[in-house]
Order: structure tokens, then C-alpha cells, then sequence
DNA sequence: TTAAAAACGATTTTCTATATTTAAGCAAGA
DNA sequence: TCTTGCTTAAATATAGAAAATCGTTTTTAA
């Protein structure tokens, strides 16, 4: 989360060299595919299927089941086997009132932490300028780091994640990836979401974090999420 | 977290009935181990001997460990296995305030919501009643749903899983389980730890709650999880 | 002679193939 | 209609193969 972000692509390329498990890729790929909607809500999760569909054995695909189960995105019922979460308004309901509630509390202890503070504000402002430019209409690629999602979803997590709690953090990007899942699936009116002005919704909460204001910047991110909530209303 | 408890015992019983896999019996094991210190902190969690000492082959030890990876119990090193993950004071800290932040919202959502108010709080009394006549220095025992240490959970669990985000609750679960194993790792001073008052603690918090005082109620629950962190504060 | 690089072997993780167990659908008989 | 048993499909579990890591030794070269 430090400033110099594309001097690090190196070092990234280093660490990538050792090579990944199977598991994580393709937990990444399954995870995709239950946010983006490949994997529809409810769709029976069948070993074998996956097993040949990913080119592996059960074991990497029955571990990366397990690990998504406990990101809410499977359910496992015992001797059963998995099937991708059901989402519904109740469900998106309780994810938006548990981040704006969560949420709040991690941008207030982020803001008020001291050390690094310069460093963050200025890394949000660049972050915010780079998302500026891009086209928010862009398909969703968690592959590609630079594409619009994942640096919104980088700009989120910076803002909350100086709380001072990993667990706190880990829980925000739970819930976040659970919010994206249901924006792909649940907005009824794609055109009028669209329309939203979210590169304004974003400056209304970095200034708030500039002139450090607490109370502006809990405001602001809260109105953010609910905006997002009344897309959900179908109309 | 209804009232006749006892009578669902049968249901239970039933739903036992349907096999519980190798997987989830040694995820409860190898949890219980993890929190109770058999397994130390930063110890190197071969496959190849948990297996032989459960007598599984690797798909169930795997598919636990990568459970408990989730539940933070458990590091996973790619391509160098599994570790059982380490404490320290920051770590605890880290979930002391983290359980702070969340439980005060947590237990405010809870005594706000009107539904099944009264139920909830005659609830409350029992579950407190029954924990008062237990000895809380009795052994921690997972698979003892009458013990102390389950009863307690239950009880701090039940003061908070109405806030209406299953989200939350399970959160506030996962860093319970973290802060009794910190409990039980590093406490320095045991004998100093037994003579708080629980009891009285408890007391205050259900007091609180059953006059419907929320402002009180968080400030109790705060004060019972800082009279926790004191003692950790080695002396 | 010594430091760095390469090579080897043992251990362990990861992965695949296969066997066992369980669930579920269906048909025959009470 | 409700069992009961059969069949099939799928989940779960085991055994063993392949790949990666780690520590040690051997080789190479300055």
C-alpha cells in the first residue's frame, strides 16, 4: 500500500517465480467465476466436473471449495457436497448495513492513526486520480490489477485499512467481494446504475479524508455504500 | 439461541445422525488442540503425522487445516506446508480492540431490535443463572456443550447475534475463539486471572441489558474484555 | 585455501488415480 | 400409499506418484 507501487512489479515477478499451488489458482478462478455469475447462485459445485473443467484431481479443487465456503461465496452441506451461495435482498441487506457499520469505525481509526498519515493521504490521492481515468464500465478481471474493479476495490481497502486491525481488514475485503458478487447479479437496472456519478462520490470522501474530518469522511463513505444500496431497490 | 434449548437436544440427535465426515471431526480436533496450546504456536503441522496420529489419509487433514487457515488458527506457507499460527501481545491487542469496536455496535443492534426482545433477554437470564453455578476453572472441552467455557461463549455470543448480520456474528465468533486462545497461552499469572469476578462482570452487562440501557451495556461489556487485556499485561 | 555454485538425497508438500461410502432416484411388492 | 431393495451417481477417503524444499556434500573457480 506504499507509494512506490510500479517499482515493486519487479519484486512481485521475483516472489512469482516460486511457483503456485494449483489450489490457488484455481480457487482465483472459481472465485471469479461465482462473482462475476459464471457459476450461478445455487449451482451444484460437482468434484468431478470441476475436476475436469480445471484439469486436476479432487484435491485442489475440494481445497479451494473449502477456502471459499468460509468466504461466504460456497456452501457445503456434509456428505453433500458444494453448491454456490444464494444471494438474495436479504442477504445484500445485511452485507450493506454490516459495512457501513464496520466501515465507519475502520475509516475514523484509519484516520486517526498517525503514523504513515502523509504517506496515505497522498497514496490515496494517486490512487484516486488513476481510477479517475478509467472507464468504470470495463469488465471485471481480478487477473488485472490495473483494470477499473480492482482499483476500486484497492482505493476501499487503503481507506479502511490503517484501522490498526488485519482482521479488521480481511473482514472488509470479505465483505466487499460479497458486494461486488451481488452488484453483478442483482442490479436490475444496469443502464440507470451507469449513470451513477461515482468519481464524485469518491472525491466527496477523499477531500473529507484530506481536511481530516472524521465525521465528513464516515458521511461521505456511508452515502457511497447507500447510494449503491438504492440500485438494489428494483426499479 | 431460542429458549427450550433442551428440548432441540433431540433434534440434535437426529441430525447427528447423518455422518459427520472425517473432515469436520478433525477440524473440531485439530481446532480444539490449536486453542487449548497442544499445538504451540509457530509448530510445523506435518500432514504426513497428523495423519497417522488421526488415523486419516491427507485429503481430510488438508481440507481441515485449509478451514483453519480461514479461522486464522492456522499459517499456510505455499509449497512448505502449514504452521499453527503465532501469538503475541500485538496480536492480541489487535483482537481485543478489534472485539471492542464490534461488539459495541453488535450489542447495540442486538438490544434495538424489537423482535423477540423478551424472549431473547428471559434467554439472557438463563444462560447466565446456569453459568453462575458452574466452575469456571473447569477444563475447556469443546465437545462439552455444558462446560464452562462453552456455556461462556454461548452467553457473550447470544449478547450479540441479534444485530442482524449473521456476518457480524460470525466474525465476533471467530475473534472469541482467538482471544481464549490467547487466554490460554499467555496468561502469565493464572492464579491472579481466577480471582477477578466473573460472575460480578456478567452480572453488569445482563443488568444493563435487561433495563434496556445501551449506553451501559456497552460500556459493561467494554470493561468485562478490558478487565481481560489487564491481565494480560504480564505481572 | 576458501567461498560460491552445483549436485545429491531425504523429507515433505502437492497432486492424481482409485477405492469406499453415502445419497438419491426408481421400481417392485406389501 | 408406503416400504424395501436395487442401481447409479456423487461425495468422501486412501494410497501412492510427482514436484518442491532443505540441508549437506561435492565440485568449481578465484
Amino acid at each position: 500500500m506504499n507509494l512506490p507501487n510500479l517499482k515493486k512489479q519487479s519484486e512481485v515477478e521475483i516472489i512469482r517465480l516460486a511457483p503456485q499451488s494449483l489450489i490457488t489458482k484455481i480457487y482465483n478462478k472459481l472465485k471469479k467465476s461465482l462473482i462475476n455469475g459464471d457459476l450461478k447462485p445455487g449451482e451444484k459445485l460437482k468434484i468431478d466436473s470441476l475436476k475436469d473443467k480445471y484439469n486436476s484431481g479432487h484435491t485442489p479443487i475440494r481445497e479451494a471449495l473449502t477456502s471459499l465456503v468460509k468466504d461466504g461465496l460456497v456452501e457445503r452441506i456434509e456428505q453433500k457436497g458444494f453448491v454456490a451461495s444464494n444471494v438474495s435482498m436479504k442477504h445484500f441487506n445485511e452485507v450493506l448495513k454490516t459495512r457501513i457499520w464496520i466501515e465507519e469505525i475502520a475509516i475514523k481509526k484509519s484516520m486517526e492513526n498517525k503514523k504513515g498519515l502523509e504517506e496515505w493521504e497522498e497514496n490515496l490521492i494517486l490512487l484516486n486520480h488513476r481510477l479517475n481515468k478509467k472507464d468504470w464500465t470495463e469488465k471485471y478481471d481480478p487477473d488485472n490489477p490495473d483494470s477499473w474493479e480492482m482499483m476500486h476495490k484497492k482505493f476501499h481497502i487503503s481507506l479502511i485499512s490503517r484501522s490498526g486491525s488485519d482482521f479488521l481488514t480481511k473482514f472488509c475485503e470479505q465483505l466487499y467481494d460479497q458486494n461486488l458478487r451481488f452488484r453483478f447479479l442483482l442490479i436490475k437496472n444496469k443502464k440507470n446504475y451507469l449513470k451513477r456519478s461515482v468519481n464524485k462520490e469518491h472525491k466527496d470522501i477523499l477531500n473529507a479524508v484530506l481536511s481530516r474530518d472524521v465525521d465528513r469522511a464516515q458521511k461521505s463513505l456511508v452515502k457511497h455504500y447507500n447510494v449503491t444500496g438504492k440500485h438494489f431497490q428494483n426499479k
